[in-house]
DNA sequence: CTGTTGGATTTATATGATAAATATCTTTAC
DNA sequence: GTAAAGATATTTATCATATAAATCCAACAG
């Protein structure tokens, strides 16, 4: 139980004021809304333009800073930070760039980690997974035949069954890609759904990593894992050629912002 | 000139006194300070503490929830995450815990990351590095060979090596990993250093990936790249024989804490 | 041309007050 | 007695205002 997809916010994150302009100021960021021509406001500036108090802004500025978005000095104001600084493993930057700046350049260049990190995670979940992680991923791996048949949604149990086998891995960095792979999944079936009407990669592919870890089969569990991605990586790839014209939006997912 | 008894700085963190409470409360939670039976303490009593008014303790707290160490609610305080949800592949983060709370086990899992990432970006490099982007590379094995005669920083020149394949790859996830990669490699060079007196891995074997990518063998550069990680792991894992009973610290480079 | 000085601008820090959220205890209703 | 409803206390969240510190820039002196 307890596992529906949270899109619920984790503890600290919330629904307070300072939580919401974090992420406004974090969107508007990202998509370049303070670049070249319109330098990032000033502090009275921003709370004005939000109605809150300075106390807030700071905090909310600090935030992004801790992230690596924005900087600060007296005399000299705020900037953005060059996007080579910013923080992309973190959740929220990811999240702010697919949802509001998608470009499948990014994505691709998400699913290249995909393809370097989780075909390595399936390999040592094989030499080291316990019983209690073996048993995550084969409880996973039912989810999605229960999607199958229509019991479960298949992007969700999808993603669980990466998830199980970073964490399987034993290796805290890789359980780190966690969030990421959420966001970046969510996206990239979105997408190929979208241009060629491409299904889920079939349940049988992932049942045999599943298998090759079950049994301890670090090579077989590496490469199936491999196919795996490879494949989701075509089908990103197919999405690109439609726009022809370099590296795109495909898709933007428009949501109403708060006011 | 200005330099009270401050810390280092780079553009954006600096030498103010909400910066010094950030890196000391970080330090302060990944070292397991406020755990079990010593819980974080209120905004009040921090004030106290560190001599600081309630907004720099605010800004601070904020700074650290926004890198997943820190979670707070009205009525129920401030507590540190779980483990899990702190940001490993934020620099601080990363620096903090391998400064600070240096274990084998995580410079192990931060190497295995290396050892899927790195030669996938050689591979990459290998076919993708435009000129500009191989001289970085050629000049970084200069220095390398440089280093040898005792006329650059072997150590720095190493760095330099891995992160100019890294940004040649053209993704972005993986340039993210330099400063991850720097404060790793000046631990793990230590570390190695201390336990066995090994040194630097041959410049030759830097050169066979440098090799490989200029003439564009992505399969060479790969294969040539994991060998030096492997290497790197190898002797990162010796180190963990000498202490026999787990994972526990080798050396743990204590500085002047200040007060 | 060079170094210094002062003003202006912006963030950094301090303080004290009020609001909102919520865990815990208390009362009430049945 | 037990559970629902309400009161209370505690803690963060938000606001407002004031002062300090950093630093860019221009004016100026030598």
């Amino acid at each position: 139980m307890s596992n529906h997809p949270r899109n619920v916010i984790s503890p600290g994150r919330g629904q307070n004021l300072t939580y919401s302009i974090v992420q406004d100021l974090g969107i508007a960021v990202v998509t370049g809304k303070y670049s070249g021509k319109n330098p990032f406001p000033v502090e009275a500036d921003l709370c004005k333009q939000y109605g809150a108090s300075r106390s807030i802004l700071r905090e909310a500025v600090k935030m992004l800073t801790a992230k690596g978005l924005l900087g600060a000095r007296p005399r000299q104001g705020t900037w953005v930070q060059p996007e080579e600084s910013w923080n992309l493993f973190d959740p929220d930057v990811m999240r702010w760039l697919l949802e509001r700046k998608f470009s499948l350049s990014l994505l691709i260049e998400f699913t290249q980690i995909r393809l370097a990190v989780e075909p390595a995670a399936a390999a040592m979940a094989a030499m080291e997974a316990g019983p209690g992680e073996k048993a995550a991923i084969e409880r996973a791996l039912n989810r999605m035949i229960a999607a199958e048949h229509g019991e479960d949604d298949p992007l969700t149990s999808d993603i669980a069954f990466h998830i199980s086998i970073l964490r399987a891995s034993g290796n805290r960095f890789y359980a780190q890609l966690r969030e990421l792979i959420e966001t970046a999944l969510r996206f990239s079936i979105r997408t190929t759904n979208r241009v060629k009407g491409v299904r889920l990669a079939s349940v049988n592919d992932h049942k045999k990593v599943s298998d090759a870890i079950l049994k301890g089969d670090a090579a077989g569990a590496e490469a199936a894992m491999r196919d795996l991605i490879e494949e989701a990586l075509h089908l990103i790839r197919k999405g690109e050629g439609i726009d022809a014209k370099g590296e795109r939006v495909l898709l933007a997912p428009a949501r109403a912002s708060r006011r």
